[in-house]
RNA sequence: GGCCCCAUGGUGCAACGGUCAGCACAUCACCCUUUCAAGGUGGAAAUGCGGGUUCGACUCCCGCUGGGGCUACCA
């Protein structure tokens, strides 16, 4: 490779699903690659089956994209609009004699690997296409067609020597060419196989490095006898260890959230998830945990890519978003609590104006205490809507003292006639009252905040009735005191 | 089944022939405290097993075991 032009690489999906965290991961390493080399990042929607394809499930794919803000330079480029440079390249193939026709039925196979497993019997069936077509004569060849039998066109794999290439992960592969079948490269309806579409494209749209994962390390000798039958020079490969459950096998469904939108919904910052998502398989060389994306960016490098597989840990990643959630500058973490409050209908608009101040002091008083962004709209809804509601298990703990009632009513009657209100004059009046009624302070402080907020989990009490004020807490008190259940 | 890849505490990474094997998450204890977090301190916890090579192996080689991948007219 030409290495003083900048870098091509690309993401690229297929539309059977949503964007999952092995592929955003993927996409991810191919972005901080282009973004720290200077090159370009390309998307490309690989829709060639369509069996599995579900183009709805494009736009779902991009959102996630967006979401964990990579942004693409190309694309998206659908190979469903490109079928023809496939079928050409194809038919070079068959004209050079690298590829040839072929009439056989599709392998039929007894339903995946674990039924064939399980069958511990001494049936051992060769999958691997026995080369029926490989070498029909021409006369043959013209007799099929006559017939009209379906007409797929299979690789021709050289029956000697190895396939070599470097893999920046990895090193150095080298691979039998008899352990290679005559795969297909263009299906009988005339639609490429992956193996033919992705290196036509990767040589068409000339990407210098192809990043990807693990799973396809195994298929990339085919690859590379596609490049030199093609003419081409094969790029850089990359193969990124895989991301597993944790239990060990492939991420699935099974294993609970595997798509980008589910994180995205549950409240997880983009970039918290970015960090998450670079360390698993990659490390900047030492122990740097908590790292910016500018900084990913700069730091990363495919020398920095492991070979090991890595499990996914779900709290591993609530950690670093509870670290985002309390270091990020908060004009920076604002616009994110301000959709979660809009996603939960209780937005106002003056907390992005006049009350910003407000906005912004009440959410660092608040963010302490979060995980999620949800916990916004959880259990601190409280302080942006007069609609909440009290927590059970907060009332159950705090409210049980039966005097309870009676000292919120008089502590809400002493708070209504503060000529002043902010934390020490609020604190001041609790204080001397619990003195006078010979209560502990700690009674009055839970009692009432559970009456104010509705939850035992919340910030300091004297903090929260500075930012609800006067007016909301007084009637709070006493709207609690109704609420309280008579025994 | 065949071919291939991988192997450091439960998890993610560091140590790339010489450190008491380091950091972080999770976990346990304590401190802080107005609930709960955050934070602080401390603890428990790893080189899968067996052979080599070497003055010396986490590190290099071989075997085994374990896990993963590929083996489709899926990607």
């Amino acid at each position: 490779m030409d290495s003083s032009s900048p870098p091509r690489v690309r993401f690229a999906p297929s539309p059977t699903g949503y964007l999952h965290v092995g592929g955003a991961r993927t996409a991810l390493f191919n972005w901080l690659f282009a973004r720290n080399q200077g090159g370009t990042f390309i998307l490309r929607i690989e829709d060639t089956d369509v069996e599995r394809n579900r183009p709805e499930l494009v736009e779902g794919i991009l959102q996630g994209l967006r979401w964990l803000g990579l942004d693409w330079d190309e694309g998206p480029v659908f190979q469903s609009q490109r079928l023809a440079l496939y079928q050409r390249a194809a038919e070079q193939l068959v004209a050079t004699g690298a590829a040839y026709p072929c009439f056989c039925p599709p392998a039929q196979y007894a339903g995946g690997d674990a039924a064939e497993d399980s069958d511990a019997e001494p049936s051992k069936p060769i999958r691997r296409y026995p080369g029926t077509c490989r070498n029909l004569t021409a006369a043959e060849r013209a007799e099929k067609e006559r017939q009209g039998l379906p007409r797929a066109i299979r690789f021709r794999t050289p029956e000697e020597g190895f396939t070599e290439f470097d893999d920046a992960v990895f090193g150095r592969r080298a691979v039998a060419n008899q352990e290679i079948e005559d795969f297909v490269l263009l299906r009988s309806t005339g639609l490429p196989t992956y193996q033919l579409g992705a290196v036509v494209d990767d040589i068409e749209m000339r990407i210098t490095h192809v990043i990807r994962g693990a799973d396809h390390l195994s298929n990339t000798p085919k690859q590379v006898l596609l490049y030199r039958a093609l003419g081409a020079t094969p790029p850089v490969f990359a193969h990124v260890p895989l991301i597993l459950g944790p239990d060990r096998t492939r991420l699935s469904k099974r294993h609970g959230a595997t798509s980008v939108t589910a994180y995205a919904e549950e409240g997880f910052l983009p970039e918290a998830f970015r960090n998450f998502l670079a360390l698993l398989g990659w490390s900047p060389g030492d122990d740097t945990e908590f790292i910016r994306t500018a900084d990913l960016i700069r730091r990363f490098s495919l020398a920095g890519v492991s070979r090991t597989n890595a499990v996914f840990d779900r709290s591993k990643l609530e950690w670093f978003n509870t670290q985002y959630l309390q270091r990020l500058p908060v004009e920076e973490l604002a616009p994110y609590v301000a959709e979660e409050l809009q996603r939960a209908g209780i937005w106002r608009p003056e907390w992005a104006d006049r009350r910003r101040e407000w906005f912004l002091q009440t959410i660092d008083l608040i963010r302490p205490r979060t995980r999620l962004l949800k916990d916004f709209t959880g259990w601190a809804r409280a302080f942006f809507t007069d609609d909440f509601d009290y927590e059970a298990a907060a009332i159950e703990k705090f409210w049980k003292d039966e005097r309870v009632p009676e000292l919120l009513e008089a502590l809400a009657a002493r708070l209504e006639t503060l000529p002043d209100w902010n934390h020490d004059t609020c604190e001041l009046a609790l204080r001397t009252l619990a003195e006078q009624r010979g209560v502990k302070a700690a009674l009055l402080i839970n009692a009432a905040r559970v009456a104010i907020v509705g939850r035992a989990v919340a910030p300091p009490l004297f903090d929260t009735m500075t930012a609800l004020g006067q007016a909301r807490v007084v009637e709070r008190l006493r709207r609690a005191v109704a609420a309280f259940p008579k025994s």
